[in-house]
DNA sequence: GCCGTTTTCGGCCCGACTGTTTTCAGTCG
């Protein structure tokens, strides 16, 4: 079993017992266990096989190790049953509505009877709602718009698209006269695979003008709610943007207070009450004086740590890293020297070799690999041996004649069904960079997995495994891989990983990228462009790759390709 | 339910805004 459906066990536990008004740290301690489990990268089915310690996780203790292995031996858990068969899921369900939580679910559920979405609109549309004590017209209306907008406002969206959006209206409001300073912060800034809802602070003589701005501004659907430091709004694609206006002496507190993440957020402020301070959006206060806020820095530096680069602010590695003064200098885009992924009209891309080379160059690339499909992928048009051969004669010819950046033969070689290669190894040895990839069969079950994989690691032409889960985010999920082996067969091997740009894959995912760092294998990052325009999508690869806090030299394409050679099998 | 250089009890982050209230609970980030 995945560490996220033991987690998802855990998640839907505090919802129900949330509605069922248990004690909120109780309900805290699942939500964190939870958290801890997606966020791990031990592999828990494979510690509870060695019987190894799992209290040793954060915010996993005794009775939830014990329930961890109730899940994983017996793929369920006795107290989650009981708890839906006496909340039903319609009940859980009404969390979903903006505005609404667990608190007003419950008092639904016990007073009206109230068991799904469509019996709760229909009571709020007969007025029922605004009968019970606490409750009015407002909250029925409220109910009513956000039913009827549910698959808006619970969408999540790529950074790509998000950050474009936040990006705007930052620029925007930084014209105005009143305001200073202007940041994207929240999950953007810490650049997050996908993003909730956005959040930009400021530092203006005048509140008004900035959230009179955000109201007319062209991106702007409506206006949530206002006052006078904050004010929400939802723009014409449905993610809602949270406007903050802070004092100049505050923006340092400000922005590391917005940007979170709110667990990174959690231990900051205890860190605070250890050493006698509070620490709010205001500043880092002793009493009543203010002692740092200005600056984000400075207030990292009160509560004795380096500063924290945003990518890096999910309480997974940050603080021990800040409390040594060793956060590493991350990787930049600036570092990256070439691009091994890449198509071309041989197969489904839509320029030619020269064409995605010449683009290349102007991005100040090195040197680039052509790596079209193999045969098995029929609907991009995949090559077979014969083709690919030809194809890599041209490229030899296109090479020669193209100064200034080298262009190597490559190929994205399918990782079959069956467990073998698309393509012999005759073929395979006489390229110069071969990528191997899952691209069909990713709902097989992990055994299977693991044997092509193998296949591929273990042979002696594949460089790289590309997109190594095939997940593509918000779509669908990877292929199940026990990570730990595979990782490991990967440094043992000399087989290279990729973090494929591409705003949907972000294969590696930061999690993973950070363990196979810590085994030494060399991380590659790619743009999978199908066009020129599509190595633009290289900075959210260098962005995947700083939040799993890797550098220039833990990235093998930062290097020349004579260097990077030595890199290889 | 978790956690501990004040350890097995008594804490557990903090503030803005809304809607419903006359002083606050609920929700959200």
């Amino acid at each position: 079993m995945r560490n996220s459906e033991i987690a998802a066990f855990f998640n839907a536990l505090a919802d129900l017992l949330e509605i069922d008004g248990a004690n909120s740290f109780r309900v805290r301690a699942y939500r964190n266990g939870a958290r801890t489990l997606d966020s791990t990268n031990a592999d828990l089915t494979r510690m509870v096989e060695d019987e190894d310690n799992l209290t040793e996780l954060d915010g996993i203790g005794k009775d939830l190790a014990e329930k961890i292995i109730t899940i994983i031996q017996t793929g369920s858990l006795p107290q989650l049953l009981e708890m839906q068969k006496k909340i039903p899921a319609g009940v859980v369900e009404m969390l979903r509505i903006p505005g609404i939580g667990p608190k007003k679910v419950g008092t639904f559920y016990r007073d009206l009877k109230i068991e799904s979405l469509e019996q709760l609109k229909e009571a709020a549309e007969k007025g029922e709602l605004a009968k019970l004590k606490g409750f009015g017209k407002k909250t029925e209306e409220t109910i009513i718009e956000g039913i009827d907008t549910l698959d808006l406002t619970n969408r999540r969206f790529y950074l790509a698209e998000a950050k474009g959006y936040a990006d705007e209206i930052r620029n925007d409001l930084l014209k105005l006269e009143s305001v200073k300073q202007a940041e994207v912060a929240g999950s953007c800034r810490r650049r997050k695979e996908t993003v909730g809802d956005l959040d930009v602070l400021v530092t203006a003589s005048d509140s008004a003008e900035a959230m009179d701005a955000l109201a007319a501004h062209a991106l702007v659907d409506k206006v949530i709610a206002r006052g006078d430091t904050k004010q929400r709004v939802r723009l014409k694609n449905g993610i809602e943007l949270d406007l903050r206006v802070v004092p100049e002496e505050s923006y340092g507190a400000a922005l590391v207070y917005f940007t979170g993440s709110k667990e990174h957020n959690i231990v900051l402020r205890r860190r605070a009450q250890e050493r006698d301070l509070k620490l709010n959006e205001y500043g880092l206060f002793k009493e009543e004086k203010l002692v740092a806020g200005k600056t984000e820095e400075e207030v990292y530096q009160k509560l004795d740590l380096a500063w924290v680069p945003p990518e890096l602010r999910e309480s997974r590695i940050e603080f021990d890293l800040a409390e040594a003064d060793k956060i590493p200098e991350l990787l930049e885009l600036e570092d990256i020297k070439g691009d091994l992924h890449m198509h071309t009209t041989a197969s489904d891309g839509k320029a030619s070799i020269a064409g995605m080379a010449e683009a290349a160059k102007q991005q100040g690339l090195k040197y680039i690999a052509i790596t079209d499909h193999s045969k098995r992928v029929m609907m991009a048009n995949g090559l077979d041996g014969k083709r690919l051969l030809k194809h890599w004669e041209e490229i030899d010819r296109v090479n020669e004649e193209t100064k200034g950046i080298e262009i190597l033969k490559g190929i994205e070689c399918d990782i079959l069904e069956d467990g073998t290669l698309d393509l012999e190894d005759e073929v395979l040895k006489q390229g110069d960079w071969v990528i191997a990839v899952l691209h069909y069969g990713l709902k097989q079950p992990r055994a299977k997995i693991m044997k092509r994989l193998m296949t591929a690691i273990t042979n002696p032409y594949v460089h790289m495994i590309g997109h190594p889960t095939g997940r593509l985010i918000l779509k669908r999920p990877g292929a199940d891989i026990d990570m730990d082996e595979f990782l490991k067969a990967c440094a043992d091997h000399g087989t290279l990983l990729e973090i494929n740009a591409h705003f949907s894959r972000l294969d590696l995912s930061e999690v993973h990228a950070a363990a196979a760092k810590d085994l030494g294998i060399p991380i590659v990052i790619n743009t999978d462009a199908h066009s020129p325009e599509g190595y633009n999508v290289r900075q959210y690869g260098v962005y995947q790759a700083r939040r799993a806090g890797l550098t220039k030299a833990d990235v093998a394409n930062t290097r020349s390709w004579a260097q990077m050679k030595k890199l290889m099998k």
